[in-house]
DNA sequence: GATGTTGTCGTCAGGATGACGATATCCAGG
DNA sequence: CCTGGATATCGTCATCCTGACGACAACATC
């Protein structure tokens, strides 16, 4: 019933997993055991089986690669604060030496976690920081640049999807914990857009918000300064489909004073 | 080299061909000739061959069912109003009944055109309304909601991508001619988000929004009223990147006032 | 000419934003 | 204990953007 012209490819899915640590941006890479392109670093994923779903495709090949257990579908509220969606498909033609290979990407944005047991067909598994887009670093700096495949645009595709969705969607608490400070969720912002933001201006923005955040009425002292709040993602919120208003913008290109 | 447990699938390009026709937000639908889903409506779409491109294939697919000729690519600049982007890919599992089968859905955002010759596997390609999604309309009134496959669902994602996209880039002017006036950029907005704008607010984001639109200096005169002026996109601008700042927001659900 | 229609320019109040001062509450060290 | 540094939170203020709406210009039709 399927015509004979039409060819039959195979797919894979490709995980641009993010996370902020240390203050920055940072992707989950892994070192090729495989040809092609053994021994250069690449995103998770793999082949998608006769009876699996992408997403779940998706999810298999992060916790055979890396050792984490996504969670397929999203999270129930809060206890998952992961953030799995598809990215885009990448088109068969002229991406892989083996012939016409179909690849769809998805996008993972988790709290900073562990990573126990590389296998499958990579190995050591690591969050390698996300160079600024306008600010590539001297020759040799920038640990990127140089992935498999077309894994380099696939990324800095999913890296421009996760800066956009910022604006407009409560994701950023994908990136924490089930409960975190007004502070932590503009050290996210920070890291994922690369810029500075006031820290007066934000705490009043973000909570007032209609829609966004909880506040849970607890404080959490670490360090030095005063305690902060503890919120939380409000409830009943789809953090996938919630749209922020007014939304939260990138503030324009900061031009870097000449030194 | 590709594993045996990599299972191949055939792949279909399906269209979400979008335009504005008599004040609304139209779809350009088939009907099925061929089993499954026979005499039943559908998006132009058709399995991708062993050498094409994902995109090579959406247009030839379009062409080849509704007899249009859409660029592929990103037209070059006025001349090709068209805009061709990936929607999003659909998973093989369960959206077919002769088996996986993976769907890469593809939008379409082009000017009101003539359908020429439909031919291929579908017969009687047409315009259908797009029901707003808030007010379903009476029963039989919808003349959408029974697509074949999952296309419900598709076109349910590239009208909402669409309504998204008229506000923070400069693609309604995707619907239009190379050069319009500001009240016909107004209608398609209007069409598109399903809402009334004021005509003299909307004059001034539009022509106040920098690297949007472009005075030609001249009028056009149709029907009563004060001649507009004509204006064309920007130049220098991909329509497809830019980004509008600030952005056309949508104003807020509009609570229909109890009759 | 009167009237209706469409396009363009102005006005004005309210809300949102960015810059930044002021205060609260912690830690570290004299 | 007291001071200084650090972080959190609250206010203030000028500016910009927005929505609502008035005013006028330039056309068609009667």
């Amino acid at each position: 019933m399927i015509p004979d012209s039409a060819a039959a490819f195979p797919v894979t899915v490709d995980v641009v997993a993010l996370t902020v640590r240390d203050g920055a941006l940072q992707v989950l890479l892994v070192d090729r055991l495989l040809e092609p392109f053994r021994g250069t670093r690449a995103l998770p994923g793999g082949f998608v089986l006769p009876d699996e779903s992408l997403e779940d495709a998706a999810a298999r090949e992060l916790a055979e690669e890396t050792g984490v257990v996504a969670p397929s579908g999203n999270g129930p509220g809060p206890g998952h604060p992961w953030h799995l969606e598809q990215l885009r498909t990448y088109g068969p033609q002229g991406r892989d030496p083996r012939g016409p290979v179909l690849s769809v990407a998805y996008l993972l944005l988790a709290p900073a976690f562990g990573l126990p047991a590389p296998g499958g067909d990579a190995a050591e598994a690591a969050w390698f920081p996300v160079p600024d887009a306008e600010e590539p670093g001297p020759a040799g700096t920038a640990p990127l640049g140089a992935l498999a495949f077309d894994h380099d645009r696939i990324l800095a595709d999913g890296v421009e999807r996760a800066r956009a969705k910022l604006e407009y969607s409560p994701l950023a608490t994908a990136f924490c914990a089930d409960e975190f400070t007004i502070g932590e969720l503009r050290a996210v912002y920070e890291a994922v857009w690369g810029t500075h933001l006031d820290a007066r201006n934000f705490h009043r923005k973000a909570t007032g918000t209609p829609g966004f955040l909880e506040a849970t009425g607890r404080l959490r002292a670490e360090g030095p300064g005063r305690p902060a709040e503890l919120y939380r993602l409000a409830p009943s919120v789809d953090p996938a489909a919630a749209v922020l208003h007014p939304p939260l913008l990138r503030p324009p290109a900061t031009p870097a004073p000449p030194t």
